[in-house]
DNA sequence: TTCAAAGTGTAACATTTGTTACACCTGAAA
DNA sequence: TTTCAGGTGTAACAAATGTTACACTTTGAA
């Protein structure tokens, strides 16, 4: 699993040379270098942080050395704005940055006072997460779904606009399975099995749904 | 995986009877009988509908009348507060009452402007969802774990508070495999191997780690 | 204490998926 | 056109997990 990147791009308009910009907004823009340690593993998140600029990667480093679950996050976006409001509101991750990067800081209070104030910024905010959570759900229902057949099934009922109709899909075999998190092969073989069980068939990268009917029955 | 129930409750003082209730909010209460379809999926989620008392099931419902993914949810718990504000804001599954049920319904722009006036409820709102975006990130990141081992690594990393510390589970292995999603006897195999291979220990339902280091190698 | 129900350990076998390897096709650049 | 890289189909085998079944243990209530 590789791209967890909802829309995050709104926030972009948090911006000093907007005209809306809050002229009493307490904030402050920090630059970081290359390969410098943002923010720390347990670190208290008591900001909205906006990466405005740069890429930074986040990891989980464990005491051994060891290193897990590695993300690559480019600006604009805020760097874990679900901690913000957490009951349990530490950084999950190590955030490093991958290039020359700004922070935009804006302090919880700030961000309270800002989101009364203003019910536009309120509701961008609350859109934001509220799409970071559809996102959640759609990948957690996707990954609950054991079979590689169900996998497809869910996703080509998803994309499909009708039954019988053509469609092409914008990922070819390898990123498909990645995005399933299964073996290339293995992806392979589901697909050409259920062309040959008649649910669907392929032709030249056009997809298209024989049996929806069918499909359903693999989302168990 | 059946219960994804985070902490709901505080949301059960927006109550009528409440001191902080305020008069002039508009907002009703509608009583539905056992069996009522509350929600149709597809209905546009345009208000707060937070369940005050009684237990619904929501339910994917396909054209082919087969259905999947049945979850039950008790009051007192909003529902779907995270469509309210998303881009996409109709229901994804139907909601029917399993016995005679209560619902809060507050319109979306009143939630707003309860949420200006009152930055209490705007906080409560805001770390209900950052709550639950974080255990669906926690769930995510289990699911992702591909290996039985990796998934049982990650979980006794999670609760133990010291190595060699020995601590229990309030799961037995029937609901732990639940959680994990596996079948119970790969559980215990797994377990058993973990065992043998001197990662952990478990005496009597009381675990404890042995090689936290050798745990974390298997979270890949 | 006794008994039944729930929980646990584990074995044999089936099924699914991963791994590796290789042939073929296709499209774009030289 | 040639060539090469990326994409696809697929086969043989390995590994992990699911399924079913059953015996043993623990627990709690009668």
């Amino acid at each position: 699993m590789k791209k967890i990147d909802p829309e995050w791009s709104q926030f972009h308009n948090i911006n000093e040379n907007d005209n809306d910009f809050p002229t009493d907004l307490k904030y402050n823009i920090r630059p970081y270098k290359k390969n410098e340690l943002i923010f720390r593993q347990g670190d208290l998140c008591d900001a909205l942080n906006i990466l405005m600029s740069g890429s930074v990667k986040t990891e989980m480093i464990t005491e051994s050395g060891n290193l897990m679950g590695i993300e690559i996050i480019k600006a604009p976006r805020p760097l874990a704005p679900a901690f913000l409001f957490s009951d349990n509101n530490r950084f999950p991750v190590d955030v490093t940055s991958l290039e020359e990067v700004e922070i935009l800081r804006i302090p919880k209070d700030e961000v309270i006072r800002l989101m009364t104030s203003r019910p536009d910024f309120m509701q961008q905010f609350l859109t934001h997460n509220a799409n970071r959570t559809q996102f959640l759900t759609n990948r957690l229902q996707l990954l609950s779904i054991k079979t590689i057949k169900g996998k497809i099934a869910h996703f080509l009922l998803e994309q499909m606009s009708e039954e019988g109709k053509i469609f092409s899909l914008n990922r070819n075999q390898t990123e498909l399975a990645d995005f399933f998190g299964v073996a290339r092969p293995s992806l392979a073989r589901s697909l050409s099995e259920m062309v040959q069980e008649g649910l669907i068939s392929i032709k030249n990268k056009e997809y298209s749904v024989l049996n929806a009917k069918g499909l359903r029955e693999l989302l168990v």
